[in-house]
DNA sequence: CTTTTTATAGATCATGCGATCAACAAAAGT
DNA sequence: ACTTTTGTTGATCGCATGATCTATAAAAAG
């Protein structure tokens, strides 16, 4: 259940064999292996845990983090960073491709990103616990990307009612709900994400009388 | 800041006025409270924190419920129950009323209930911790909920495309995430969320060919 | 008024956790 | 080979937390 060794950390029952590793690839293995902790048990997981995990003193963590909240920084950044690439804002708004396949584009490249387990969980979590990375995160997503699929939508917009970024974030959500539910809450999803968005995108753009092809 | 004392609970600055309640009634104040409590701090907040802002020691707490555990099963269920009356499967599948006109109904008033701080960050705390009562109320929500609103839509769809659960589910994701951006993530939310539910409503039964009427 | 019951307080225990620090040993430098 | 550097350990500190237990006093019972 716990003594879980990593393959490279050839620490035989015999005793400690100790491994001296440059800082850089240690400090980066103590924070992918946080990701996945701090993901699976909360943020308030123990150090000594994760190091036991690491196979690794719990005292090493603190010299390569002062405290606990720098690592769960650590993490956060990890975790947050690339995770929007920055092509997205001139790929949303290329008006040679149809906004139907734009948008498609997009949402699975994206769910195909954010539908993992541990960054659902540890965007959550940090999001219950007021991390500031998290509400930067949201105000970036809002501007690279929601801001400029209402300017599209707008230009095609074809009835009397005006997209908002409510219909935006309506259209985000429930997309990014399919998440939520089954790596929050822990229940079935879709066989098959993919239609769920690709129709997620449809009822969206009937709505303001955009067809699949502009 | 902390030294919040009950209006009904007269302790002086002087010393310990210590007042006795009825059991029942210390129970459900204790409740009460700690659903307050865990909602803002997060689940493990602690029983002395607890205590104090209840005015009482923190081994009384102890008193009423054996285990921390046991304290916030009785927070969980305080905040489940009663959530979805039980009026509503038949109210939903009333069809002289239009479906448009139910789905609003149901929609503002569950609304109501859940886009409050308490419950959602609750709900997302128990959801993350694995609870089986999160479980068990979207397993509930699914059966005398959103299987019905499918069974109405299925009956009234006009085209070829015929609903899943994953629409319904979409839908309502699409919905709830209005409360997870504010209360979870503490985004601002739109100025006037009905008028969001509405649209969300109509962008659903549009794509099903369902006019506002039936 | 006296006795009994019991809701509550206060002190304390046991443990788990973040954090510290001196000692050690594996590399790197010479 | 020897010295220096520094990544890592092991022991430990201080504190916070869940939980326990006995004494107390406010009601209830007689």
């Amino acid at each position: 259940m716990d003594g879980r060794l990593d393959s490279e950390n050839a620490e035989s029952e015999t005793g400690t064999a100790r491994r001296r590793l440059p800082p850089k690839e240690r400090r980066a293995q103590i924070v992918n292996e946080a990701v996945r902790f701090f993901a699976e048990v909360g943020l308030e997981g123990n150090t000594r845990q994760l190091a036991k995990r690491l196979g690794v003193t719990q005292s090493l963590l603190f010299n390569y983090f002062a405290t606990k909240d720098e690592l769960l920084e650590a993490v956060y950044e990890k975790v947050y960073l690339d995770r929007l690439s920055p092509d997205w804002p001139d790929r949303l708004t290329d008006r040679t491709v149809p906004l139907r396949a734009r948008l498609l584009a997009f949402y699975t490249e994206y769910s195909g990103l954010i539908f993992e387990r541990d960054w659902m969980r540890i965007f959550m979590s940090s999001g219950l616990a007021g991390a500031v990375l998290n509400r930067r995160y949201l105000m970036h997503l809002g501007d690279v990307i929601l801001r400029p699929v209402l300017a599209e939508t707008e230009a095609l917009a074809q009835g009397d009612t005006r997209p908002t970024m409510e219909d935006i974030w309506n259209l985000h959500g429930g997309i990014v709900y399919i998440g939520i539910r089954t790596h929050i809450y822990g229940m079935p999803g879709p066989d098959d994400p993919e239609t769920v968005i690709a129709q997620s995108i449809d009822k969206y753009l009937l709505y303001f009388g955009i067809g699949p092809e502009d």
